[in-house]
DNA sequence: AGTATAGGCGAACATATGTTCTCTGTCAAG
DNA sequence: CTTGACAGAGAACATATGTTCGCCTATACT
């Protein structure tokens, strides 16, 4: 009949918050959307909407969700899908650090204009001293206007190849964009 | 006061549906869900939601958006973001093979298990000839279980190393999960 | 004791939503 | 010239939406 509040310390308080925000993400990722107030309520066990207005309200004080205008949620990291760790040789991640990994979305990451963005696969094995192998596939982003030193892919005698781009003078219009300073290329 | 239809062919009408394709494509992205049916009459230019409901049927029937059975729409071709298309040697994408590229996200390419599957950075070169380099970051998923063959990331007497899995016996529970087959790993 | 606060329920409200209906004008085919 | 198909406008409808208000209970704090 009516609601019996649960007092919880800090840390579980911490786990609500993050089970709440876990059932929003996963509504997302499986309905491509994100979900209504009403829907928020049947994830968080709350009969009443208004009780979601408040759970909502919370999570958007602590900048985890966000709101339109028109007031419906935006994704924001909900969207981000991968943790980012440290490196191989610090150690793998524990469980703790889990808890501090930062998520970013691999599509924003490697994608700077998404409309002159291609994938193309390699055959040759002109850039092996790169990383890059025959068969892998490279990011390609034709939008962006290529510097020395970049991989790009050029014609050559009728040709496509990869190469670097060391000098200007070259009528190079395609090239490799580097997601990461210097590290030119994506290779899978 | 009344509407004028300007009739068009074929190709015009194709012209028509790509641009409002687009249209819906570009405030997905820009708004991080999909519009509402007054929201694509603005986009459409369209001042009737029945107009709307008309056009976003025809867009369904073909096969470009799909709708919940809530009536919402969900991204399907909208959500994915790079175009694939042929080898580099095989000569560089012509308008018209652009038309007929795929499309497919990188998170949904690269990502099995999304809450499994972690970032990291390498430092060392042991992995080298394999094309990953130190600087390179690969995506890790811990939840597969490792085949031989596949590189994984394992505790060798307490440090980290990135190696080939060849034979069983080895007590290692981290895989580097291959997206491509043959192609065990991605740096970028 | 009493008071305050936090979290939840339920009702109410204005608006937005998807859907269906009829109607109007334009074009192409008969 | 008539007919039918097509695309859009406009109105109507049932439901869903976000938002606000008042009331409740259980704990925490004087």
């Amino acid at each position: 009949m009516f609601a019996y509040t649960i007092l919880m310390n800090k840390s579980q308080e911490d786990d609500k918050l993050k089970s709440r925000i876990v059932g929003i993400s996963a509504f997302f990722h499986q309905n491509g959307r994100m979900p209504s107030f009403s829907e928020i309520g049947e994830i968080f066990h709350l009969s009443s909407k208004s009780s979601v207005y408040k759970a909502v309200g919370k999570l958007e004080s602590k900048g985890v969700l966000i709101k339109d205008k028109k007031g419906k949620l935006i994704p924001v990291s909900i969207k981000s899908t991968v943790k980012v760790l440290g490196t191989v040789e610090a150690g793998f991640p524990s469980p703790a650090e889990e808890e501090l990994a930062d998520t970013l979305s691999l599509d924003d990451l490697l994608i700077k204009n998404r409309e002159a963005t291609f994938l193309l696969k390699v055959s040759g094995d002109s850039m092996s001293e790169a990383g890059i192998l025959p068969g892998d596939m490279v990011i390609v982003d034709k939008g962006e206007t290529p510097k020395s030193g970049d991989i790009v892919i050029a014609e050559v005698d009728g040709e496509w190849t990869m190469k670097y781009l060391k000098v200007r003078g070259e009528n190079v219009t395609l090239i490799l964009v580097p997601p990461v300073k210097n590290e030119p290329t994506c290779s899978l």
